[in-house]
DNA sequence: GAATAGTTTATCAATTTTGTAAACTTACTT
DNA sequence: AAGTAAGTTTACAAAATTGATAAACTATTC
């Protein structure tokens, strides 16, 4: 598996929206501008986040995007696995064909293990985690 | 970090080689049959190999590949940075320009994190490693 | 010096990624 | 009910990357 900037971008974009989620609806202009997202790209992401269950809409005036779970029940795998996925180990297989030859099959249990540790670590993220993270960064805790 | 078709076959490449290592030199014709990698795309492969000191030549008729160093001492970490790298952490620093903001800094974390976890499986793996599993996949031991 | 095998360089086709545009639908507001 | 603000859908296109190929070149052996 790949982690393109789709994938940042969608991160970014859901962390924009749980930063707001007490306050209102983001519209996805203001998600493009404060997160530097082209919005005509962002269009493609925001469907996706969408179509997966991660965000909610409203439409109309007044509409926007919010968050349809808890920040800590979307982890950032879910973000990854819908823009650049799918995910399954089992991508691997299409890829190197002959996996009869001994070699082959040995190299291929190298790749999965490869995804399987990628994967790991994105399920282990959580939006509440990355929330957390910003809010430290903002307004740290200056204990001696 | 992406793992491409060309580390896979570099992969196989120098599994091939250390297979043989104890008999002859390989030739590319010998290696591009074996492991059904295009003659002329691993021409590239074999090259930045060479470069990276991984395996060594020797020109002329009865010329051919061998490994530069001993199995144990080349990690499959050292042919996906010579093949798809470079495998920097702070590759991650480019693309994500804006970091002075919190959350952009934060999500940077994430793939950070995930590189080095690629990094630290892919490292773990030897060459010699892969020639046993080879190996035992080849002639396994039957013990009841 | 002819044959063999690696080297270098340049190019090209296919695919994937990134980004854009325009027509469309929904729903609020007056 | 009309106007407007928002999300939706579809299609397309530019840019970058990947995978693959070819041809001229260099070194080495016999």
């Amino acid at each position: 598996m790949k982690i393109s900037s789709k994938s940042k971008y969608g991160t970014r974009a859901v962390l924009e929206i749980a930063l707001n989620q007490n306050s209102k609806l983001l519209t996805r202009k203001q998600i493009s501008r404060n997160q530097e997202i082209p919005s005509s790209y962002l269009v493609n992401i925001l469907i996706s986040l969408k179509a997966k269950g991660i965000i909610r809409t409203i439409r109309g005036p007044h509409g926007g995007y919010e968050l349809a779970r808890e920040p800590v029940d979307i982890t950032v795998f879910d973000i990854v696995e819908v823009l650049d996925g799918p995910f399954e180990l089992s991508a691997n297989l299409n890829d190197e064909k002959n996996f009869s030859k001994s070699s082959t099959s040995v190299s291929m249990g190298v790749w999965t293990r490869v995804e399987k540790a990628q994967g790991d670590v994105l399920k282990g993220i959580t939006i509440n985690d990355l929330v957390q993270e910003t809010r430290n960064l903002y307004s740290p805790d200056f204990s001696i």
